[in-house]
DNA sequence: CACAAGAATAATTTATAAATTTTTGCCGGA
DNA sequence: TCCGGCAAAAATTTATAAATTATTCTTGTG
């Protein structure tokens, strides 16, 4: 199984592509740590790969806000803090508040059946792969964005929506940086489970608020994780 | 006089950074019409430079939303429609209105100073260099970008922020690409006034409709121009 | 007129060279 | 002896040039 082989329909065909998705998963998983330096010789070593297509993907991620850029200085993996973290999802809220009520305002039958379905996969999938400890399933986490991209798909907005995906994105790496110790104890398919029934209700208010209840709980239980941020009782 | 030698205080001091402002000043300006197919050669001549700064410059204007890049056939300059403007300046009106309410409800007398002075600055600058025919002055957009900027700049998110100023270049791109024969009949130095003296006096509401009234009326005149949009009566 | 093979064009990638930053080592002074 | 500044060397990023690969255009055939 060639590297090269794997293209999805219609996938990219770059090699630049190629390096992107991979540097991606890469940085989203933490296994490249924040604030590392991204050496170019490094990366072409470990990526098999030309500097070319490498300065491409490290500077579309760098557009993602999982890279930074320092002119003349290379590249690095985006550094974490806790002041980001509370930013992002507060601004996380906010933009997705706003989407979600425009998306209930334009509501069809078509989105309604979208977020129903999606609902139901999520909830059949299991979130760990292990029922006593836990270990990441890649299927899950699949499914979880789906859920969360639709509610806010029928905004009309794509701009809205790449930027949603952004912060998404962003939060998923404190997320996965995180251990998960929060797990089995809060069950995240009941609050899917109440977004849904208040979208579908027509409940703007309610739904809003569960959402952002949704975020903030989940940045809570990353704030309080010493292990991925040094305890320095500060914002940093 | 080098270019290399023209670096501003804390400037970028790469190739990379000197083709991407002038590649940006061309996109948003118009000399770069849309849907044209910007070929490397052609670019290389142009801006006398290499093909890996070029890339770079070209890569970051992607995530600008300035320039579209197809996989193995090139970059273009991102096209416009009617359909397009229409978005920009829906998403534009929801987002900026959150972004000024937040700006408000943390509001503090070094901010509203900001404001009053960017104010005062715009309204002392004519927007026309010539006072028959219109005649882009530079100092005036200058300044009418900073007013807007300060009007959202205190609402204590950076990637709101950034997604406001994306955004305000996109629709930038639009206002220049469009024959100003609103000028000088729309007065809207009375509408910055007026915008700034509802967020001074502290009326939220007010001041969200002022400022989405301005933008909408911004794409309305430009949504009329049919020197820029193919006179097809529909969306596109 | 549709279609396929080949030539031309253009994008992507690799390889090489230049410029810049960081590190290292040396010397003088406290 | 220890510290700070200066200079040279090393490492790294950035840029140019050459090679490779993909796409598009042209031409000839069924």
């Amino acid at each position: 199984m060639d590297a090269a082989a794997v293209e999805g329909a219609g996938g990219p065909s770059t090699q630049a592509s190629h390096v992107y998705d991979r540097l991606r998963d890469d940085l989203l998983s933490g296994k490249l740590a924040p604030s590392r330096k991204l050496q170019m010789r490094f990366l072409m070593e470990t990526y098999q790969t030309g500097q070319t297509p490498l300065r491409e993907a490290l500077n579309r991620l760098t557009a993602d806000g999982l890279v930074e850029v320092r002119e003349q200085r290379g590249f690095y993996v985006r550094d974490i803090s806790r002041g980001e973290l509370a930013e992002l999802t507060k601004t996380r809220c906010w933009v997705e508040s706003l989407a979600l009520r425009e998306s209930m305002a334009a509501t069809t039958p078509h989105w309604e059946e979208q977020l129903l379905v999606a609902q139901h996969r999520l909830s059949r999938t299991p979130r760990s792969l292990n029922a006593t400890e836990f270990e990441d399933n890649p299927e899950w986490e699949r499914l979880h964005r789906t859920f969360h991209h639709t509610l806010i798909g029928n905004c009309g907005s794509q701009s809205l929506i790449a930027f949603c995906n952004q912060l998404a994105d962003q939060l998923y790496r404190y997320r996965r940086l995180s251990i998960r110790k929060a797990f089995p104890s809060r069950h995240v398919g009941d609050e899917h489970l109440a977004i849904a029934n208040a979208v579908m209700s027509g409940n703007a208010d309610e739904a809003v608020n569960l959402l952002t209840a949704h975020y903030q709980r989940t940045a809570d239980v990353i704030l309080q994780d010493e292990a991925i941020f040094p305890d320095l009782r500060r914002t940093q």
